[in-house]
DNA sequence: CTAACGATTCGCT
DNA sequence: GCGAATCGTTAGT
């Protein structure tokens, strides 16, 4: 049996805090009934009130953030530059739009299914080191937007991987210069150490 | 309806 | 290191 994180887990309402518990968990995607999982080891966060490189502030309800409207724990994806598709978690309550962005996770399942999909020969940490790139490994598309975490498709689970706080690295996020100061906001959390991560 | 642009990636220099 | 690819979303005419 899964372990799949509880809709509490997400409904807390502090994106930060839940961006750092998320290092360590399990993302695990059945496409096509295929299945496929992986370690997520970087994460941002993004707060829909006080934070202007959140797509929804400040605070403006339009058809593409509306998911993130949504209740805690669905996915919210959505297509970048045309081409690259960003996973994210919805939190905080439904009526708040804070959201985490998985920006990189460790193979841990269906490994060469996902290199299959990224179109390369073997298992190398450019399979899933960012945002796009995870997301083709998984299988993650925009028709996936509004998925419940907490169904067949789409989960994150937790397999007891310990992880200590002293092993998570924080820092400025990634591609959001034109978001002023905000852009300075150490809301990046990465596993200190892992071959994993974006560069 | 039109235009500008992006939470990126990849290939070429 | 630099620039193109590529299209949905958004705001403005």
């Amino acid at each position: 049996m899964p372990n799949i994180l509880p809709r509490s887990f997400y409904e807390r309402d502090d994106v930060v805090q839940i961006s750092k518990d998320l290092i360590g968990k399990v993302l695990c995607s059945k496409i096509d009934g295929v299945y496929t999982a992986g370690v997520i080891v970087e994460t941002e966060a993004y707060n829909g009130r006080t934070d202007s490189a959140c797509h929804a502030f400040p605070d403006v309800r339009t058809p593409r953030t509306a998911t993130l409207y949504g209740k805690p724990g669905l996915a919210y994806v959505y297509l970048c530059y045309g081409i690259h598709h960003l996973f994210n978690v919805v939190t905080n309550k439904e009526g708040l739009a804070d959201a985490v962005l998985i920006r990189a996770v460790e193979p841990l399942e269906g490994e060469e299914l996902m290199v299959d999909r990224r179109d390369k020969k073997k298992l190398a940490h450019v399979i899933t080191n960012g945002p796009g790139k995870l997301s083709q490994a998984l299988g993650i598309t925009t028709s996936l937007n509004g998925t419940d975490l907490l169904g067949d498709t789409l989960t994150i689970e937790e397999r007891n991987i310990k992880i200590s706080q002293d092993d998570i690295e924080a820092s400025k996020r990634i591609g959001v210069d034109y978001a002023g100061e905000d852009a300075n906001l150490p809301w990046r959390f990465t596993l200190k150490g892992s071959k994993w991560v974006s560069k």
